[in-house]
RNA sequence: GCGCCUGUGGUGAAAUGGAUAUCACUUUGGUCUUCGGAACCAACAUUCGGGGUUCGAGUCCCUGCGGGCGCACCA
């Protein structure tokens, strides 16, 4: 809809004024009409006119077409077009039934990796892991209905000092392991791991021996990686509590019914990769030494230094995302690269992009870093892992599974439940802060994904009562719309804009926002007018469109349809 | 201290520089002998303060105040 008004509105600005114009174009407040143009703002330099001149001039041009049942023009030179409700009608045409056709010039085609979710082994998933994987989930796939050829990653420190403070404490303490060896259950065993995570951060922070027993742990383990000395009682250990922690991810993943990663990248195997990168780069002058450690002078690039390799010898973080980022380069070829993170990575992630910039120009240009905000509580304290009060992601699912138990009692209340999380992580911008409150944020009401599964379900119900007198065809030629069909068909005619809105800002709350709207709208629809034994057949084919939508954008946002509530 | 981000109804949020700032929750009051009521309708704000740019500013610039995050061997 939008498209074709453009098309016809820049043929009309060429023609009348011999300029060659993108017009913006939009949908505005339905009081002014169904689609508006500022093009005479735009415009006013270049011609030398005053808007409202300007305006008047490309109205009396546009008011001959076919299309356009009233162009008007309003304060300052707005062009407000309505169209007729044939134009109305065959715009959202394209959405009936299947095959649509979403595909994004940007992306179509692309190589794209999207890297989310990162969760760090030897802890329990939190809250933050859980609206990562939930965005990710559903960029992947909004990202795929554009054409793109996408890769899920996830990369997570299997090695380092949180995995050594774990490892030691367990090695210290080992009551309860022999328990969590008998105990498959991965949410126990994560359990476990965590507990004493918590406790071998508590011992690091008094310092003294137990911290340099953690340091000299935490080489023994970089160690097993390289030497694969495996036949010790502390690699026992650490590669038991690691592989539970994969099969962990995997439960968890599973349990809250997202696409699978195609590959996980433990930081143990991007570490060497990393480690040659930054002795090359050393070679070319990209790092320098410091204090017996190799370090990237960010300031050149108005950023500050940060530590590639340890005074010990031992690769950071940094130099362990350089690894995984020429690794994911050389599996996937992408053409472009998505990574989500908590926001407190923004400025660390800008050094370690500036110093492969410098090792490698290719990747400049190519990369996207999207955070979340701080998850906090709603009393707007910070969760730390590290003193181990964080929210946990299965206590939110928990606390929704109460939530909707109560107020529906269905045998679809699993779907339910993860549309309600789902759709309240995914309909705020990306970026703000999630202020997080695991009794009341997740909403079932409202601008929520209950509202719309219950809306997709309403409507199959009605669509299932079709009878022969419905069963007539569209006949474009004596087609009437009343105030509220021609609402909805507006509204349907939007989708394919929308979507590709959604896509270019990578932004999956324009998507909710749009499908919320889409379901008030045909509530008022079916509020004030009849369609099971109306015989009238557009309305039965808004409704089936309507229905498609529906089902086309919640999925693609990752949320399930239920069959009923 | 330096840098980056942020401030929108009681609460949580929306708004490529465009028209009378949008939505949900809460509260208050309505609708309807259901095509599935988890519905529909109505009421509730001078976008933190002060300057500036612009035909036009919640949005851009400057400044003040408040909040957050980051700043070398953690991830």
């Amino acid at each position: 809809m939008i498209t074709e008004v453009q098309d016809r509105l820049k043929a009309a600005v060429k023609a009348v004024f011999g300029v060659d114009v993108t017009p913006t174009v939009e949908v505005p407040d339905e009081q002014f009409g169904d689609v508006a143009s500022n093009v005479a703002m735009q415009l006013a330099k270049e011609v030398g006119k005053n808007p409202r001149e300007i305006a008047e001039q490309l109205a009396d041009t546009l008011q001959e077409l076919d299309d356009f049942a009233e162009v008007s023009v309003a304060g300052p030179g707005f062009l407000n077009i309505r169209l007729n409700d044939e134009a109305i009608w065959s715009s959202s045409q394209d959405y009936s039934v299947q095959g649509f056709a979403l595909t994004q010039p940007d992306y179509d085609a692309k190589n794209v990796v999207l890297e989310y979710a990162c969760p760090n082994w030897f802890k329990e998933l939190h809250t933050g892991h859980l609206y990562q994987t939930i965005l990710g989930n559903a960029l992947a796939r909004m990202l795929e209905v554009a054409g793109a050829n996408v890769t899920r990653t996830t990369f997570g420190g299997d090695v380092g000092m949180h995995v050594a403070k774990a490892v030691w404490s367990i090695l210290k303490d080992p009551e309860g392991y022999a328990e969590a060896q008998q105990n498959d259950d991965p949410q126990v065993r994560a359990r476990f791991i965590t507990q004493h995570y918590v406790k071998g951060t508590a011992a690091f922070e008094q310092g003294g021996s137990d911290e340099a027993e953690i340091r000299e742990l935490n080489k023994q383990i970089y160690a097993f990686h390289t030497d694969k000395s495996t036949h010790s009682d502390v690699s026992a250990v650490y590669f038991a509590a690691r592989e539970w922690s994969t099969e962990y991810f995997h439960y968890f993943f599973d349990r809250i019914n997202v696409d699978d990663f195609q590959k996980y990248y433990p930081e143990s195997t991007t570490a060497e990769r990393g480690m040659a990168l930054v002795r090359g780069g050393l070679e070319d002058g990209v790092f320098e030494e410091s204090e017996r450690a190799i370090v990237y002078r960010g300031e050149k690039e108005g950023l500050h230094t940060r530590v590639f390799q340890t005074s010990e010898g031992l690769p950071t973080y940094e130099t362990k995302d350089l690894g995984v980022l020429t690794q994911e380069k050389e599996d996937y070829d992408f053409d472009r690269r998505i990574l989500i993170t908590g926001s407190d990575q923004k400025a660390y992630m800008k050094v370690v992009w500036a110093a492969l910039y410098d090792i490698d120009s290719r990747y400049r240009g190519t990369m996207t870093h999207l955070t979340n905000g701080i998850v906090k509580f709603a009393d707007g304290s910070k969760m730390s892992s590290r003193l181990g009060n964080v929210t946990r992601a299965i206590d939110v699912l928990d606390a929704v599974t109460k939530v909707v138990a109560q107020e529906s009692g269905s045998d679809e209340k699993d779907k339910v439940m993860l549309g309600a999380v789902k759709y309240e992580f995914l309909k705020y911008a990306v970026g703000s802060d999630v202020a997080f409150d695991v009794n009341e944020s997740v909403s079932t009401k409202g601008n929520s994904g209950p509202y719309l599964q219950y809306a997709y379900v309403r409507a199959r119900k009605i669509a299932l009562s079709k009878t022969n007198d419905d069963n007539g065809e569209v006949d474009i030629a004596t087609l009437s719309l009343d105030e509220y069909d021609r609402r909805l068909a507006h509204k349907l005619a939007q989708y394919e804009g929308v979507f590709g809105e959604a896509v270019e800002h990578l932004a999956p709350n324009t998507l909710c926002l749009y499908l919320y709207e889409l379901a008030q709208t045909f509530n008022q629809f079916y509020e004030n007018n009849r369609v099971a034994g109306s015989g009238i057949p557009h309305r039965w084919e808004l409704l089936t469109r309507y229905i498609n939508v529906l089902n086309h954008g919640l999925t693609t946002l990752g949320i399930d349809t239920p069959e009923s509530m």
